[in-house]
Order: structure tokens, then C-alpha cells, then sequence
DNA sequence: ATTCTGACA
DNA sequence: TGTCAGAA
């Protein structure tokens, strides 16, 4: 992950600066949390805190909510959201383990060497 | 002072 | 979703 994906994803801030940044209540902001569409984390003393990625959603889900769509529709778009990446990301280990297939492949062609004049094109 | 949870005249 | 109480 990089620095800046690091510093958006750090959850530091508290609930009063998440109501200034959104122009919500703190009753919605914990609602949206409590529902699991957001994922804030806790103090040692039990006090919420929010990454500025967590400020965008929230903030897409407002915009959602406003849309006309209610808690469980916006949670099934972040569920498929999810499933999405989970085969996206599946499908690039399957084109990695491929990769390596192959070159498992031609380590052994080249071994069997002697055989072949011209060892470079085959894959 | 700020935030949390639970509850609803 | 608002709002109030009692606690941290």
C-alpha cells in the first residue's frame, strides 16, 4: 500500500470533525456505522474514529440515502462491490500462478536442452 | 467539554 | 431521525 493510501486509510478522526465534514448528526453517523456500511475504530476509551476514506463514504452514502435508497440497497452495493474485487484480485493470482507455470515449463525444456537448436521462441 | 449507549412523553 | 438521560 502506498504512503498515501496509508494516510487516507488512518482512522483518526473523532466524531465532532466527521459532523463538521459531512454537515450530518452524529445520531446518522452512528447509524451508518452501526450498520456496518461504515468501518470506524475505537479509542481505548470507546470513542469512534474516522479515516478520511471513511469521510468519502459516508459522504457517498448520504448522497445514496438522498437518492432515494435505503440502508440494506446501499449495503448490497458494497457487498458486490467487494465481490467484484474479490474475483479481480483472484484472476491476478491465477495470471501469476500461469506465469510461473510457464516458467517452470521452460526451465525444463531448456533442460532437456541438447534436443532443441533454438531454445528462445517457445514461449 | 465531548462522545457513547439505550430508550421513546 | 430527534432528543434526552446517565455514564465514561
Amino acid at each position: 500500500m502506498s504512503e498515501k493510501e496509508l494516510r487516507r486509510s488512518l482512522a483518526v478522526l473523532p466524531m465532532g470533525t466527521v459532523m463538521k465534514l459531512t454537515s450530518l448528526t452524529a445520531r446518522q453517523i452512528r447509524y451508518y456505522d452501526d450498520s456496518g456500511l461504515v468501518h470506524s475504530e475505537r479509542t481505548k476509551s470507546n470513542r469512534r474514529l474516522y479515516s478520511l476514506d471513511d469521510i468519502d463514504r459516508i459522504l457517498e452514502i448520504k448522497d445514496y440515502l438522498d437518492e432515494g435508497m435505503n440502508i440494506e440497497q446501499i449495503k448490497r452495493v458494497y457487498e458486490k462491490q467487494q465481490l467484484r474485487r474479490s474475483q479481480k484480485q483472484a484472476a491476478k493470482q491465477q495470471s501469476f500462478s500461469d506465469r510461473k507455470v510457464r516458467q517452470y515449463l521452460r526451465k525444463d525444456i531448456l533442460k532437456a536442452g541438447g534436443l532443441y537448436p533454438n531454445n528462445d521462441s517457445q514461449f
